[in-house]
DNA sequence: GTAGGGTTAG
């Protein structure tokens, strides 16, 4: 057989009016090797004899049942050219099976007299795309000496970006391109496919433009693909004008597009189109299915408008739609964020009956639910039987149950849970430590939460706000002000973006120590960066520059709190006026009357 | 042989 010509390049000129034979063996399917193959084979190899395809059926069987076969074929065959091409393709027919036929090639090339044959490769190759082996058909690229036809290598393409690797993919569809190659507009279509799932947008957008510059028309599936990147780049209003196009053109895209503009203009609360959408989909004759309501339900329970929610899930009931499990742990979650433990156990039962076993998902959601209003020991029965039914606990499961437990007072049991996903090999994540954190400085114990914030710090993990949160506000409620301003600096120092009443925490630790001043500047910092203190923080402020005979400042704050529209408690403002009194009439007089003429103005704005 | 799904904090 003729060496297998050695660059892409060649290989593609010499194939490229070609196409139908640049992908040979469309109809292999799975594992196997079918009568596409076969014919395929016919046209590239010579007949067989009976004899070669008895050999390959007996090679095939000792290559099947017995596991040690490398070691012993070659001399239990001795009369047999086992490097022969012809008879590789004999057995990979009788072997009907891409991964053995691979072990088979890969033993053959470690032996001393093998030669490469190409067409071998190809089957090889072929038969891995095709079984969407992407894995293994990577690294057959890379350790064997080959180069597969263009066909191939798009079919590759389609199976990476199938496979999620769609940066490999990527690599190879260049690589295409810079030869010359333009590719299908499956091609591309599945390069779209596979960016979006990624959520690679930045990818979909390059890949467009490339494939309208080389003059492919996409069709109603590259459209589909668009509107969900629109969705992800939340332009969700782009994605709906270029579905009202294509709907002009008379092309109606699957519900997917559908589905994600819906849960888009969810998020950006544009109920009208919502509907509009809904409506479209109906007159469309697209059905909006179990995903489309999901999207809804899902969407209007983040946004706090479960009530509404909730109608809808038991609307769709009354219209016959059947839930599923994803659709019971999206409503059975929306009850439980809404303390609604006594519906939300209603479903869990009505599922049940229905003959939906609740899973990992539905379970959390419950246990989450109970340890919300409290149930612990409800919530703990739930996870022994979600244990018990072979779900295994998680990060996620852990952290609803350490979280539920410090909610209520239980920071020891917590501390022990958390002891024990070590040693069960649970990895712990930031929202693990910072619920343990919460829950000790919620006791008091201050000097735990340090050690466990010094601890996530050494692992690695990257704090958030609220890892900070609490331990600057029990730091400065108890008087250590100088610690919660370490604390703050190191936040500032990591890039952490602080949680603005962590400010406010820090006002009135300074103002309850008698550093009013420092106080007055933090306040004012504040202001420069227009967050807004909490009433609290004017107040105490107030009360300390009052008692402190700093009037002159006491009445500069008020004027500030006037301004952003609150008022002042009736004693605060009483012990204010006595000081006042106490110091100077006339100045009372100036500054009231400015005060209050202030506080219309604000009541009447707010 | 179709594509889209869910659970933990602030």
């Amino acid at each position: 057989m003729a060496r297998p010509p050695q660059s892409l390049k060649t290989l593609f000129l010499s194939h490229q009016n070609h196409r139908s034979i640049q992908n040979p063996n469309p109809q292999i399917r799975n594992l196997g090797l079918s009568n596409g193959g076969e014919e395929f084979l016919q046209t590239h190899q010579q007949p067989k004899t009976q004899s070669l395809t008895q050999i390959a059926k007996e090679v095939s069987r000792v290559i099947r049942t017995q596991p040690r076969w490398e070691q012993t074929l070659l001399s239990d065959f001795p009369s047999i050219n086992l490097f022969d091409p012809n008879f590789f393709i004999e057995l990979w027919k009788q072997q009907n099976n891409v991964l053995l036929s691979l072990r088979f090639y890969l033993w053959l090339s470690s032996q001393r007299s093998f030669v490469p044959d190409k067409l071998a490769c190809d089957v090889i190759f072929d038969g891995l795309v095709e079984a969407k082996a992407a894995n293994a058909a990577k690294s057959f690229l890379t350790s064997v000496d080959f180069t597969p036809q263009p066909g191939s290598l798009e079919a590759y393409v389609r199976c990476l970006c199938e496979n999620g690797s769609i940066e490999e993919a990527l690599k190879v569809f260049d690589e295409l391109q810079k030869l010359g190659i333009c590719p299908l507009l499956e091609t591309w279509n599945s390069a779209l496919l596979g960016s979006v799932r990624a959520r690679r947008t930045d990818v979909v957008w390059k890949l467009y433009e490339e494939m309208m510059g080389s003059g492919v028309a996409g069709d109603v599936d590259t459209v589909e693909y668009l509107i969900q990147a629109f969705c992800i780049d939340n332009n969700v209003s782009k994605g709906f004008g270029l579905l009202r196009q294509v709907l002009e053109d008379g092309f109606v895209p699957r519900n997917v597009a559908f589905n994600k503009l819906i849960s888009g203009f969810c998020k950006d609360r544009y109920y009208s189109r919502v509907s509009a959408l809904l409506h479209i989909m109906i007159a469309k004759n697209q059905r909006p299915d179990i995903f489309t309501y999901q999207e809804i339900i899902r969407e209007l329970c983040k946004r706090r408008m479960r009530h509404e929610g909730f109608r809808i899930f038991n609307d769709l009931k009354d219209r016959g739609y059947a839930p599923d499990r994803v659709m019971y742990t999206t409503m059975i979650h929306g009850l439980c964020k809404m303390k609604w433990i006594g519906e939300a156990r209603k479903l869990w039962f009505e599922m049940v009956h229905k003959g939906i076993v609740p899973n990992e998902y539905t379970y959390n959601a419950f246990i989450y639910g109970l340890c919300r209003i409290g149930n612990l020991e409800e919530a703990k029965e739930r996870y022994n039987e979600m244990c018990c039914k072979g779900y295994k606990e998680t990060t996620v499961s852990c952290n609803t149950m350490i979280r539920g437990l410090c909610l209520h007072g239980r920071t020891e049991e917590a501390h022990v849970l958390f002891q024990e996903m070590a040693e069960k090999g649970i990895a712990r994540d930031i929202i693990t430590y910072n619920s343990l954190i919460q829950g000790f400085c919620k006791e008091g114990k201050i000097d735990e939460s340090i050690n466990l914030l010094a601890e996530l710090l050494e692992k690695g993990l990257q704090p958030s706000a609220a890892t900070y949160t609490a331990p600057i506000e029990k730091l400065c409620e108890m008087g250590d002000v100088d610690e919660a301003k370490e604390l703050w600096e190191d936040m500032q120092n990591r890039g952490v973006e602080p949680a603005v009443r962590t400010r406010d925490f820090i006002i009135t630790g300074l103002s309850n120590k008698g550093y009013v001043a420092e106080g007055m500047e933090w306040l004012a910092a504040m202001l420069r960066r227009n967050l807004k203190p909490q009433k609290q923080t004017f107040e105490r402020l107030i009360q300390c520059l009052s008692q402190g005979d700093k009037l002159d400042e006491a009445i500069l704050v008020l004027d500030y709190m006037f301004s952003i529209g609150y008022t002042l408690r009736e004693c605060i403002c009483r012990s204010l006026v006595d000081k006042l009194c106490e110091q100077n009439s006339d100045h009372v007089e100036t500054c009231l009357g400015g005060i209050l003429q202030k506080d219309t103005a604000a009541s009447e704005v707010f």
